[in-house]
DNA sequence: TAGTGGTCTAGACCACGGA
DNA sequence: CCGTGGTCTAGACCACTAA
């Protein structure tokens, strides 16, 4: 692709960030301008800005039109968590479909999926199981649709957001998740092997279309001593 | 800034993302190619070229070189939490300190620190008030440093990876979170003005610098009544 | 007025893919 | 072989900032 070993522009890059990183540049500090850098280097102003642009995008710096560009400061602001279907519980789950049934949201349900309560909803339940046993109970609600049967091959291997996508032939646009703490209910540590009033993890996801509109929702109930959410912050966008 | 109201690189990102998301162009599907785009709007090369990269760096584009531009497929598997100081809890809590004191690591501490048994020190609990009433409980854990006083003041107002970051003179790198739930123990629900047993969330974060040394922890224990964490997942990161 | 970043051009050469 | 994306150049004009 490249018609060398590393690119120039991602070699001034690598140069500004160690720089940054070894406290060089301090944060706030300005950095050297484009021209300084293309000058430095005996490249085009183009190609030391495209590699000043990686620094940006990773957000080591930010520029300030007419002034310069200028060193970011740190933060661990923004914890993300892979919710991939391999990542999310680290190992490969085995998954059962419980029951399917068409119900009527009362107005809790309706309020949780924000629609109106009596609308008609189709609801799927599975448990997800790791080798030690049942770790988590899944209650799906979609918009019922009639003759829109759902293959029970597919509950088993695609993820929620993609069953809910197919299910209403849209494109997923946005999701929300809620994450508390609950105690157990009776028929909740049935099904997960367990006694009433041990604590879980409830984790709430309402996916939306582009236009805002809610597609579906869920809420998993995970024991707590089989399954702790991990997640991971960095300071910056690593693209350098 | 720029020689225009929105900058024709803009437009043609605008326009192919557009394409996109109402599924005239499908995932897996091949885009028009950075000459394909030049040609109809009448610029250059380049100018197409930066308008394609922004959809690329927004995940809706992928390329294959030496064959062309891809339509990636939406997914929402990265859940971000937003654990700024103003909206981990979404309002401004109070602060208080309750109490510092220097502690030598049991196995159990020195397991989650990432450290040896017998290190010393430095802890620091403090409880997080909304209006109703405490919400949170939360223990960190430092190194201890002689000649390092912590000033008081800063712990009210700084969050802890900034704390610990001056306190051990070096750059975070990286920010590990486990979360879980537990029954809050007597202490615990004492100091919430709770009842013990009741389910608590619990945040766990363990900082480390860029040697991937670990710089502190931190164990917040919230009451669930009245705190759900809350988070999004967007399909695609939001540049155009 | 001089310097900065933001945009844009019209070329160029390269490595790679597929026919 | 041609088309693709990846890299790079040597210019240009603009709006903005600060002295």
């Amino acid at each position: 692709m490249s018609g060398r070993v590393t690119a120039i522009y991602y070699q001034v890059a690598e140069d500004l960030k160690e720089k940054i990183m070894t406290g060089q540049l301090l944060p706030g500090e300005m950095a050297p301008s484009e021209s300084q850098m293309a000058e430095a280097y005996g490249i085009s102003r183009m190609t030391a800005r495209q590699g000043i642009s990686l620094l940006v995008d990773g957000g080591y710096l930010y520029s300030v039109p007419g002034k310069g560009y200028y060193v970011a400061a740190p933060n661990l602001d923004k914890i993300i968590i892979d919710a991939s279907r391999d990542h999310f519980f680290g190992q490969k789950m085995k998954v059962t479909l419980k029951k399917v049934d068409v119900i009527t949201a009362d107005d809790t349900l309706a309020a949780k999926m924000e629609t109106q309560a009596g609308e008609v909803i189709l609801r799927m339940q599975l448990t997800l199981d790791s080798r030690e046993g049942p770790v988590a109970l899944d209650s799906r609600y979609l918009p019922y649709r009639k003759g829109e049967p759902l293959l029970e091959n597919e509950l088993q291997y695609a993820d929620f957001p993609h069953i809910a996508a197919r299910h209403s032939k849209v494109v997923l646009a946005k999701s929300k998740f809620n994450i508390g703490a609950i105690l157990l209910t009776a028929k909740e540590a049935q099904a997960l092997e367990t006694e009433q009033g041990m604590a879980a993890l409830c984790i709430e996801q309402l996916l939306f279309d582009r236009e805002g509109k809610p597609l579906g929702w869920s809420r998993m109930v995970c024991r707590s001593d089989r399954y702790v959410m991990t997640g991971v912050a960095y300071p910056y966008a690593e693209r350098v």
